[in-house]
RNA sequence: GCGCCCGUGGCUCAGCUGGAUAGAGCGCUGCCCUCCGGAGGCAGAGGUCAGAGGUUCGAAUCCUCUCGGGCGCGCCA
């Protein structure tokens, strides 16, 4: 309807431009839905953007257009209104028309091909794995998982990857904890250092090696513990647990240490994988940051970046200018010791992404990493990319509430709201659409309490609620013996003149638009907000004005028209929670 | 100090690429007291859109400054 309008207003334009009423000019016709049923359906404001540029009032040039415009079938009426709004009243066959396109179309209303197959790769969550995923890593799950959603349904080809960091440091204390409790568990008494990861599922992880080895990787303490840098307080947890760390991986050999790191690393992927799937998200690809070491890609990316000149020595490392590329100062790149940093693998991967050939990369980060947005950028600009080609969406913290109360965690100590146990007290559906209640760039306050409640306050169990109610109504169909006829209804539906009737057929027009919206905007929430807007005029209608419309009447023709709506939004509400990753019970 | 994000009724938030009298939900006040599930509905009160300038026919929306809140500024990942 709304490219209808859009080309019926392009074409009057040429016809007067061509006639000379109108100076050429490229001003968007722009077609928007009105807030107001006086003002028609739909609007358009052209003759304001075209007042200046012609010299003329908009009213007058709102006149022009409309006295030039072709009559439609789908129009019934066209005014102007205030400073010079072309307003369009749509007919009523075409009003209508929504409702049996909804059911011809089943799962696939709302969906489009506007993004014509381009690939596109959404990154997110790629949370370190030395730990369960916890309640801040929820938001960006579902935020990634439903952006990714949201353009596989406007038709883009999505590659869901997450990024396992299994080089780095925090991997080697992970490794190191586990051979530490392992050491527990085989009879030694040890000190476990205070920079090591405390958490229960490192004692789980020690346990199966202990299980599958038993006293193979024994060592006494004493001898790992000799002549090691102090631990805090007396000295540095840093230093410390670097020495730690070495002592292992001498001790051990390669072979041992190995085998502790791959099991410590695969028992948690496991574990992450798992809670991800049990939270409706799959990911296409699992990406090794270690692979890519291992295929020279870091090599590579450094390659390019010192052939091209941006690269320099200074103390013992190598930096990169990227301050030449917007970022605040300059980023080393290989440390004095000779070891890749963390940017270096990062390049090397952005670098992989677009030589993958996605015409957009997307990286879904926490808030706490936008410092990290100008440098990756100025690596891809200095490496002759398009750093145009990488959007990165920035999530902001996610606090949780219960009984009023802010719920304070603390990584370290172990005692973090772990994603799972959040999943366990509200379900995955409660969570998965709290998480894209708000925009991305808005804090997040996620209210327990109200995510558990089954009332009208929870607009989870409000929108899920008018889907069970319009499926109760085809149950109780049966059971008063009456019987449903949607083409009979597609036929009548012009009996359907309720303002309440009227206000559904609107609002599921729209659906399509949203989706659209929020997909090319990456804003899931306001998907979020129109099915709550769809399931208050669902109750609305249910229950108008203290006296019920009754769906189940007598009359045929009533009946089945009311019936072939009201299946129209069960359809829509069954699309958008989908989308959404949260389920359409029948019945609660 | 510098950078990014936010600042809309008591609370939590929408407000589409600037557009026609600023919208919801919760809470509050008053109703509908069970009829296809009241896990619901109707009505009402309540807002200088943080503040000040500016651009515009038109600003909550764009620009500048100020104030307030969050986060980030490692040869960590």
């Amino acid at each position: 309807m709304k490219s209808h309008l859009q080309q019926l207003i392009q074409q009057t334009l040429s016809t007067l431009q061509e006639q000379g009423e109108l100076p050429d000019c490229d001003a968007p016709v722009q077609i928007e839905r009105t807030r107001d049923k006086s003002h028609g359906d739909f609007a358009c404001n052209i003759a304001m953007l075209l007042a200046k540029p012609a010299r003329r009032k908009p009213r007058e040039i709102a006149e022009l257009i409309v006295g030039a415009l072709p009559s439609s079938p789908q129009v019934s009426k066209v005014d102007i209104a205030g400073p010079g709004f072309i307003n369009f009243f749509v007919s009523e066959s075409a009003f209508h028309a929504v409702v049996p396109d909804i059911l011809n179309q089943g799962d696939q209303y709302g969906r489009s091909h506007l993004g014509e197959g381009k690939r596109v790769q959404v990154e997110f969550v790629s949370a370190n794995p030395t730990g369960p995923l916890h309640v801040g890593h929820g938001r960006g799950a579902a935020y990634g998982a439903t952006v990714a959603d949201l353009l596989a349904a406007v038709g883009f080809d999505v590659h869901r990857e997450y990024y396992v960091n299994d080089a780095g440091r925090q991997m080697d204390i992970l490794a190191t904890s586990v051979w530490l409790r392992y050491l527990d568990l085989c009879g030694e008494e040890i000190d476990f250092p205070s920079n090591g990861y405390q958490g229960d599922y490192v004692w789980d992880i020690a346990a199966m090696v202990h299980r599958e080895n038993t006293e193979a990787m024994q060592q006494a303490w004493a001898e790992i513990s000799r002549d090691l840098p102090a631990d805090a307080p007396q000295g540095d947890k840093e230093t410390h647990i670097d020495a730690l760390i070495a002592r292992a991986k001498h001790l051990l050999r390669d072979d041992q240490y190995r085998l502790i790191f791959d099991l410590s690393l695969n028992y948690i992927l496991d574990d992450i994988r798992d809670d991800l799937a049990q939270f409706g998200i799959v990911y296409e690809e699992w990406f090794s940051e270690r692979s890519l070491a291992d295929s020279g890609a870091v090599t590579r990316a450094l390659e390019r970046l010192q052939t091209s000149g941006h690269c320099y020595e200074k103390s013992g490392a190598i930096w990169f200018r990227s301050s030449d590329f917007g970022d605040e100062k300059d980023r080393v790149l290989v440390r004095d010791n000779g070891q890749t940093t963390y940017f270096a693998s990062d390049i090397a991967y952005h670098m992989d992404k677009l030589e993958r050939g996605f015409e957009r990369v997307i990286d879904v980060w926490g808030a706490d990493h936008h410092g990290y947005v100008p440098r990756v950028k100025a690596a891809l600009l200095a490496l002759g990319d398009e750093p145009a080609r990488l959007d990165v969406l920035l999530v902001q913290f996610a606090v949780l509430y219960r009984g009023g109360e802010k719920v304070q965690m603390s990584t370290r100590s172990g005692e973090f709201v772990t994603l799972r146990q959040l999943r366990k007290e509200v379900g995955a559906d409660a969570a998965r659409f709290f998480y894209v209640m708000r925009k991305c760039e808005q804090h997040l306050d996620f209210d327990i309490d109200l995510a558990k409640s089954q009332s009208s306050e929870n607009p989870v169990y409000y929108i899920q609620y008018a889907h069970a109610r319009i499926c109760n109504v085809f149950r109780k169909l049966d059971e008063r013996g009456l019987n449903f006829d949607q083409a009979d209804g597609i036929e009548n539906l012009q009996l359907l003149s309720e303002a309440h009737e009227q206000a559904l057929m609107n609002t599921v027009a729209r659906y399509p638009e949203v989706v659209e919206a929020a997909a090319l905007k990456h804003d899931p929430h306001q998907v979020a907000h129109y099915l709550r807007e769809l399931a208050t005029d669902l109750h609305a209608y249910y229950d108008t004005d203290n006296k019920r419309i009754t769906l189940l009447v007598d009359n045929d023709a009533l009946r089945n028209a009311r019936l072939t709506l009201v299946s129209a939004v069960r359809q829509v509400l069954a699309n958008g929670l989908n989308l959404l990753g949260v389920s359409a019970p029948a019945q609660m």
